[in-house]
DNA sequence: AGCACGCCGACT
DNA sequence: GTCGGCGTGCTC
């Protein structure tokens, strides 16, 4: 017997496997899915059985161990890794090992096991009884008469025990203990109203595989969920539901512990690796039917999915933003067709793709436009600081701040939202707001500063730099930005009584110091909290009646074709913080660019009619969903031969798809680090096959090359 | 990833 | 003459 392994090493020649020969001893053990120890030249190394054979061949190594007692990948994953590894052109070990939680990631130094708690049980019942009516020791009698009832671990019995043990009448044994320990929260489950009902049943009674329930922020899209996954449940099925960084929202799991209890795993980036091992092992061990969970949950090994939820589906974090670069939401897809169930996307503003798709009736569209509890969705000014910063106010217009006293006499609570992305890389006009643009692709240019010139990532157009805004022709343009510190600081001179919170990386780093904060300013110890993008989504404070969004213009400002879409996210998920209980809330929107149509229309809460317009200059720039898109990263230590090589693939490309729009290579939106040069080289095409089988036929051929390194990004999170 | 093989510069 | 630099290629 022979057995195919891929070893787990990312080899640079593609996905191939080695053939070890099975010893008798462990021919019983073979099954395709597990792992096994297997000799690798000089080195001892873990690999995934993908076949098993008769190979006659006489120089096989022989396998050192099975690791395994069950398959860690079953069927279904093991052909899903395949496509996705096609799919995203990588190698298929780093997608197994991406399916995994750490802890089962095979390496030599994982060492995690399961927690084992010595447990007690009594051995034959009448013996114990008849023990119990004899004895005169009252602790004996008394340890004999708990275990009678149920079972318990050592450490919570007193020393009687081991005389007991000695006579035969009680015996240990191992038990194994989850690390994760569920806060017992209650939550009053709300029952669905008229509305909530009525998007329910259009989803249950769609003939659609894939359904966009498109719901404004505070309609109450999770009690649909949760409506959906009993319902699922109650057929005997699984359902996996993603949201985005989970542990942004502790909010959302309170609820869904609360209302599923021991039925749930939670998998996330902040459990510790035991918590996160012990998680994952309930599900293999069909504890739980339920997986809540960040963006590798979506490879549970349930074996019987019913429905597969996406929180949010707008949210970049369902992409992976390194090798393996998947997208959890075409991964969704994939198991949602083999398991035959539906995939919800939910969010108040879906990706235009998702809206196209939906309108064009390949995903079901399910709509809610109005809250849940009769809260009415709130005003939202928006102030031009152009005109602002004539009058000296550089971080606060004059409305922001008679809004934030007002809120502090009448006790309410206020959000600031400072936008750091994009920090200060571009460069706007302070006099008219006007932000330098490529004259070809209509994208923001970035400022190098080692070079101090201007450029497009996109099709490598450079120009000098200089403060003359193109414009009005005043010295204006001025490199953008500021942090929460300073907001914080200018708020507390300006309102010395004010109590204020601060969220953003910095504050948060420690573990639990986000919830920290969230139940602090939930108790109204603060009257603002001041934060980065990580305040605008999921959070529910009743007591909020003003946000203020200090710069609304980074994003739009970034050199990525989304920055319009991501800025109208952004404002309509933190618009959705203000007035969710019966105070009405007020929005207040600083800007350098009030005529901007993703600021604009923030106003309205109509995501469709963003759409609208959105969706007019990606036909008219051939940008997603009238495209797709493929990123190819060149690096290399010689600026020379780098530069030769992506010559040379862009040419290849451009040879091989004459069809598709290809751009670059041109310089990387990061030029050099390390001393490593790199080139991009963009693909607008609409032939999905053609492209994916050339970028990995280019992958293959690049692997060996040493002079440089190729990377590729199907459908790229911003470029 | 490791480790060996292999072909060119400064040393006991 | 040799020791060792790290570029290249292979591992069932």
């Amino acid at each position: 017997m022979t057995i195919d392994v891929l070893v787990e090493i990312n080899l640079n020649k593609k996905d191939k496997t080695f053939t070890y020969l099975v010893p008798d001893k462990f021919k019983e053990d073979i099954s395709i899915g597990k792992r096994v120890l297997v000799p690798f030249g000089k080195q001892v190394l873990e690999g995934f059985i993908l076949g098993i054979g008769n190979d006659k061949s006489i120089d096989l190594k022989e396998i050192i161990d099975v690791i395994d007692k069950e398959a860690i990948l079953n069927k279904e994953l093991i052909e899903l890794g395949k496509k996705i590894s096609e799919d995203t052109v990588s190698n298929l070990v780093s997608v197994y090992q991406s399916m995994l939680p750490k802890g089962y990631k095979a390496s030599k130094k994982s060492t995690l096991k399961e927690k084992t708690v010595i447990y007690i049980k009594i051995n034959a019942k009448n013996e114990v009884l008849d023990y119990i009516a004899s004895t005169k020791s009252v602790k004996q009698k008394e340890v004999l008469e708990q275990l009678l009832v149920t079972d318990l671990p050592l450490k919570e019995l007193n020393s009687s025990v081991n005389t007991l043990i000695s006579k035969g009448l009680v015996s240990k044994y191992f038990k194994e203990e989850y690390r994760l320990k569920t806060d017992n929260v209650e939550h009053v489950v709300k029952e669905l109203n008229k509305d909530q009902i009525n998007a329910y049943n259009q989803i249950i009674n769609s003939d659609k595989d894939i359904i966009l329930l498109n719901g404004v922020t505070g309609s109450g899209k999770t009690e649909i969920y949760m409506s959906l996954i009993d319902k699922v449940l109650s057929l005997g099925k699984e359902a996996i539901m993603l949201v985005p960084e989970i542990s942004l929202t502790p909010q959302i799991i309170d609820r869904f512990k609360s209302h599923f209890k021991e039925e749930i795993a939670i998998l996330h980036s902040a459990l510790s690796d035991g918590e996160r091992y012990d998680e994952y092992k309930k599900i293999l061990k069909k504890e739980v039917k339920i997986v809540v969970g960040a963006r590798s949950a979506i490879f549970a090994p349930f074996t019987n999915i019913g429905i597969i939820i996406i929180d949010e589906e707008h949210s970049n974090t369902y992409k992976q933003d390194h090798n393996p670069r998947y997208s959890a939401i075409e991964v969704a897809f994939l198991r949602g067709k083999y398991h035959n169930a539906k995939v919800i996307l939910g969010s108040a503003t879906p990706t235009i793709e998702s809206y196209a798709r939906s309108k064009k009736g390949y995903y079901g569209l399910v709509e809610l436009k109005k809250r849940a509890n009769n809260a009415v969705l709130p005003i939202v000014n928006i102030v031009d600081m152009t005109k602002e910063i004539r009058k000296g106010n550089k971080l606060f217009s004059k409305e922001l701040l008679l809004s934030i006293e007002d809120r502090l006499n009448k006790k309410e609570q206020i959000l600031l939202l400072i936008n750091k992305r994009g920090y200060s890389n571009y460069l706007m006009c302070e006099n008219c707001g006007s932000v330098k643009k490529c004259p070809h692709c209509d994208i923001t240019l970035t400022y190098h500063k080692t070079s101090d010139m201007n450029r497009c990532h996109y099709c490598g157009y450079a120009e000098n730099n200089t403060n003359i805004c193109p414009e009005c022709k005043t010295n204006s343009l001025r490199q953008m930005g500021y942090g929460t510190e300073k907001v914080e600081e200018e708020l507390i001179k300006l309102f010395p009584s004010i109590k204020t919170l601060r969220m953003d990386i910095d504050t948060t780093t420690k573990k639990g110091s986000h919830k920290e904060i969230i139940n602090s300013f939930m108790n109204h110890e603060a009257d603002a909290l001041i934060g980065t993008q990580m305040i605008a989504k999921g959070l529910d404070f009743p007591l909020v009646t003003l946000v203020g969004v200090i710069n609304a213009d980074t994003i739009l400002n970034l050199p990525d074709f989304r920055s319009c879409e991501k800025t109208y996210d952004l404002l309509s998920q933190v618009s959705g913080r203000a007035g969710r209980s019966n105070l009405p809330g007020k929005v207040i929107i600083q800007t350098y660019n009030p005529d901007n149509y993703a600021i604009k229309l923030s106003k309205t809460h109509n995501y469709e009619e963003y759409y609208n317009e959105e969706i007019k200059i990606r036909k008219k720039l051939y940008y997603p969903p009238y495209s797709f898109i493929a990123l190819i990263k060149i690096g290399g230590k010689d600026f020379k031969e780098t530069i030769n090589e992506s010559n040379k693939i862009g040419d290849y490309i451009r040879k091989k798809v004459k069809e598709e729009v290809v751009l670059g290579p041109s310089v990387g939106s990061v030029s050099k680090i390390n001393n490593v040069y790199y080139f991009e080289i963009i693909i607008k095409y609409r032939n999905k096959e053609l492209v994916i089988d050339l970028l990995n036929e280019i992958k293959i051929l690049t692997e060996n090359n040493k002079k440089i390194k190729v990377e590729f990004d199907i459908n790229p999170n911003s470029f």
